[in-house]
DNA sequence: GATGAATGAGGTTTCATTCAT
DNA sequence: CATGAATGAAACCTCATTCAT
């Protein structure tokens, strides 16, 4: 039932979005009542903050895989674009609801939220410093600005790719890893 | 009176969101009363209207400029990055806005903001396609998706680049062009 | 103006109802703004008086001529039924607002309306006492009860009687003068 | 509690008006608060519609057992005048709202009520055309106009009648009758 | 585990009215 | 005469949350 909840709660939350969608929507769609929701969930809050977690820490999770594993920088950032890519497919509305509605998280979640989001992304920058470094990438490059942008790159699929759509996650993949590693040039 | 209303909704809206913003924060912040705020608009989402077509209008109005330019496809390009980082220091909160708040506007205003921003998309994707037509870009690029990459790029420096910052929106604009035009590698 | 306003009031109040009906709702009728309303009329209420003391002061005009005539009391009747039926083509919608509105007037303003509107009923409860003193009309009828079903006959009128429709008010006044002259049996 | 929040509501609606009478006013009253009246109803507007269904179906209900008795149509008729003009001791409050407040439900309700309504009329006129047929009444008369006229006056009655005062329902019901049937003269 | 009645704070919006110009 | 900006009270309604059962 609890994981019901949040099933039905983060398709409602992507569609509506979080203040838009009220526990009674959320209960009504699963045939139950306010009572079981508050059974399971002490506040609403709590229940994105479930959400929030379910997504970050699987993700940083398969991140460390990679980033643990004996590929060149080059390959694992091949790998981590595939990664975020794919993942649209199969979490889409967890990261939607990810992306945009942290601010409703309470200050002391907000930060452990953030925590991980940055440690994510420290990750990455850490592939591409190692990356210069081992001269698999060009000399010059600001680390912290080629995290960034790659993941505007990825991040921002999650507003426009449909991934039942005309292109596939992994050629999708493929053209972002190319981009990011030759340019257009 | 109703430039103030609109200028202080941007801040309270980027700041705490605009389904948490209540017309009363806005006319407490101005010192007005609630009448007076549906004097000059005549609901909140007209306000929230009001905002999506000042920034898009004025961002295509632009585009437009660099377009019919007599640049080279690559130097467009590199306009375009420009102006949108450097439209963080000058119009980020509107900017913040527009990305996370269009889906409070109803279905016929969402459709006719939609149309515009889709057109800037489109606009960026001809300098791409053109670029690889005079060959300034390389063969066998997919200009959509391209396209779709360098928005995720800008848009999301909305996210997290502080203008008065380490580094200057100049800086980052050329940081950004040459990882797109060259790549990492 | 001042003739203007209370025009277009009367037929917006019929339509919309006199609480539903906006003082914006009648100056953008008439392409004026509020200011303007506000310097023929003190008030909403002070309009709404206007109306009313419109409607009943010409009818109580008109009932005294009949009254003073030298006629019998069976025509008078008729007349009389007849000037009420003929009315609602005339001052159809002042008599709906008459009817239906009077509760928006303050204590003072009621008073003075329930004054003339009892003033009506009476002379015509004494055109019916009358008529059976004087052996027009049968021994033994109440009076005050006769009155008040012949009101209720003729003002229930306003509510469905369509002048433009398939039956002419002349042709409708005889039917209830029938009716009520001579009954059903 | 649903109950009890309608017999308020008809009171109040009847001493002020539907537009007048505020959530605020009716759970007053009650000593609850605006919570509950909408986890009971979905909106001042059901609530109207749940009186004037109540109070229309019940009408309805039992001018179908006169209609379907063995009575002469002169008996019938007389039956439902006496029916309509107790009632207002009954429900008075009730038929005040019905009669004033039709225009506040929304088209779609209104339609239905409406509907109802004629019905109870073209009832009311069957039997006149019954009894006409039957030679128990005149010849010559137009049955639509009659029952509007019967229904004139015993609808008026709600607007003055007051069954505790100095003359009974069942004598009114009974002059009224009279009248009807044989006419004043 | 689950229900359903109840709360109360807060939201958007409407509107009669005022007043300086 | 007429305008248009501003007010402030009050309206309807929503909703997260609680709690006895």
């Amino acid at each position: 039932m609890k994981q019901g909840i949040k099933q039905q709660s983060i398709l409602l939350f992507e569609k509506k979005g979080f203040s838009e969608t009220s526990i009674q929507d959320i209960v009504e769609a699963l045939g139950v009542t306010k009572g079981t929701f508050y059974y399971y969930f002490t506040s609403k809050e709590q229940l994105l903050m479930d959400i929030h977690l379910g997504y970050i820490d699987d993700l940083l999770e398969r991140q460390q895989k990679i980033q643990q594993s004996q590929l060149s920088n080059r390959k694992k950032l091949e790998e981590l674009v595939a990664l975020l890519i794919t993942d649209i497919a199969n979490h889409g509305p967890s990261g939607k609801v990810f992306f945009r509605e942290m601010r409703h998280l309470c200050e002391e979640n907000a930060v452990e939220v953030k925590a991980k989001r940055e440690k994510f992304r420290k990750n990455l920058e850490r592939i591409i410093s190692d990356g210069i470094a081992e001269h698999e990438f060009r000399q010059g490059l600001e680390p912290e600005m080629i995290a960034f942008a790659i993941l505007g790159v990825t991040n921002w699929s999650y507003q426009w790719f449909n991934p039942t759509g005309g292109i596939s996650a992994d050629r999708l993949a493929g053209i972002y890893s190319d981009l990011i590693l030759n340019g257009i040039v």
